[in-house]
DNA sequence: CGCTTCGTTGACGTCTATCAATTCATGTGG
DNA sequence: CCACATGAATTGATAGACGTCAACGAAGCG
């Protein structure tokens, strides 16, 4: 079994568990050709402007998508662990107005549109999927909103330790109180809206309170319940246990 | 022609602006059925939990998803103007994580998801067109993860303007400098993560800096230019001019 | 005319940013 | 095996943005 194959399984897997597929359209997913390529940390994948051509399929390490400031200061608007597409929605908006780079060392299988394209258009099913997908990220950044806009530092950066557990623990990654999450403390603050200074000053706060340990790139969480607690973390947000319709 | 067609040709017009459909499409589009209802004042039009089995156009007034944390702080995480369908997405996701509430007493159109569903399948394009209205959407929800993380009070709130000037232009409701928001400083406050006493003080600068008026529900800006620099706005995001694929 | 909702203002406290060291971990070459 | 370079984590002191509390003014309405 091919590194592409092998991801795109970890891709149909995650779709799974959202949609229902017939064994046909899960062929298709499975038969769909891809590039691999190795991404270098700290390497942007798409830039902001760009036109691509081509989706990404996250094979391993870990992946964000940024906006980026004038002043320099960035702000991640999502994270993709193995087995995401990270820009499954450039088929239909293949104008990217953000960038995407990669967080660690990291391979990625390189999808082109045409397929996916080819994909959606002949089966249904299949493009009500892919945007059944798009939404399950779109209600990740909702969540992301009400944290930034309305929550302290502590909270924002265990809510995302509880999201990413159980975003990894539903992608047979790890479990929810011990996985990877490859990420310094300044990409961490990143993602909460903070300096990587306060996210420091967060992190002892969550160490001595949630027996939280991270020594990079291993998450462990003694108390799982009480950190959900700090962040008042609801995973109903990420919908895992529903069944999808179709 | 009735409210409820009327509300359709605006849905329509908005699809049309990313997407390409074939007049069949359009026409499949125009005769989807929907029950008209008013909604009053600040009353939830989805609750968080709800599992719904219809998508809520919006004819009139001004519709906002929330989040809400357990301290009864709010944070709008989507604003929706007349034509668009403010839970679309509800058609792949019926679950709701958030509530839906109406900021004014606005008319909405109930549009049953088992049409919504049978146009998708039976039409790919049409699915696809879904698809890119969710991204779009999801695209604005992007920026404001930036903007929350990473901007202040005042240009949060420029940057608000700017982006619901635009797609109210965009929409046929008014001009980018002039148009209406009809909001109070305590919605505008749970949309950009800050107090309404602060969103007071910022709205003074606004006015001083940038020749910004806001008399309920009309806003008026005359340096629009100098708003937008203020809040380092990039219409990018908005995907406005693009002639969608497809 | 009183009631209610919204907007405005002032004083004060807290959270987070900023700036600048310092420590720690890791890896490399001699 | 040690000296050194590099990136990351940690700490302390100070400043600024925004929150909180409380009061007051303005406007619409029965």
């Amino acid at each position: 079994m091919s590194s592409t194959q092998r991801s795109l399984q970890l891709f149909l897997d995650m779709l799974l568990l959202h949609s229902k597929l017939s064994s046909a359209e899960q062929k298709i997913v499975l038969d769909l050709p891809g590039k691999p390529a190795r991404i270098r940390n700290r390497v942007d994948i798409v830039s902001p402007g760009e036109v691509v051509d081509h989706a990404c399929l996250v094979a391993s390490g870990l992946v964000a998508r940024f906006d980026q400031m004038r002043n320099g200061h960035r702000q991640t608007t999502a994270l993709h662990i193995p087995g995401e597409m990270c820009d499954l929605h450039s088929v239909v908006q293949p104008k990217a107005s953000w960038s995407i780079t990669a967080l660690t060392d990291a391979s990625v299988v390189f999808v082109p549109h045409k397929f996916l394209w080819d994909a959606a258009l002949r089966n249904p099913n299949l493009a009500v999927a892919f945007w059944r997908d798009g939404m399950a990220q779109s209600a990740i950044l909702g969540k992301w909103v009400g944290n930034l806009g309305r929550k302290n530092a502590t909270a924002r950066v265990a809510h995302l330790i509880c999201e990413m557990g159980l975003r990894n623990e539903a992608a047979g990654l790890g479990t929810r109180s011990n996985f990877d999450l490859p990420m310094t403390q300044e990409q961490l603050a990143d993602a909460v809206g903070v300096t990587p200074v306060h996210v420091n000053r967060t992190l002892q706060v969550l160490r001595k309170d949630a027996g939280l340990t991270f020594k990079r790139p291993r998450v462990g969480v003694e108390d799982w319940t009480h950190l959900a607690e700090l962040a008042e973390f609801d995973p109903d947000f990420l919908q895992l246990r529903t069944g999808g319709l179709t």
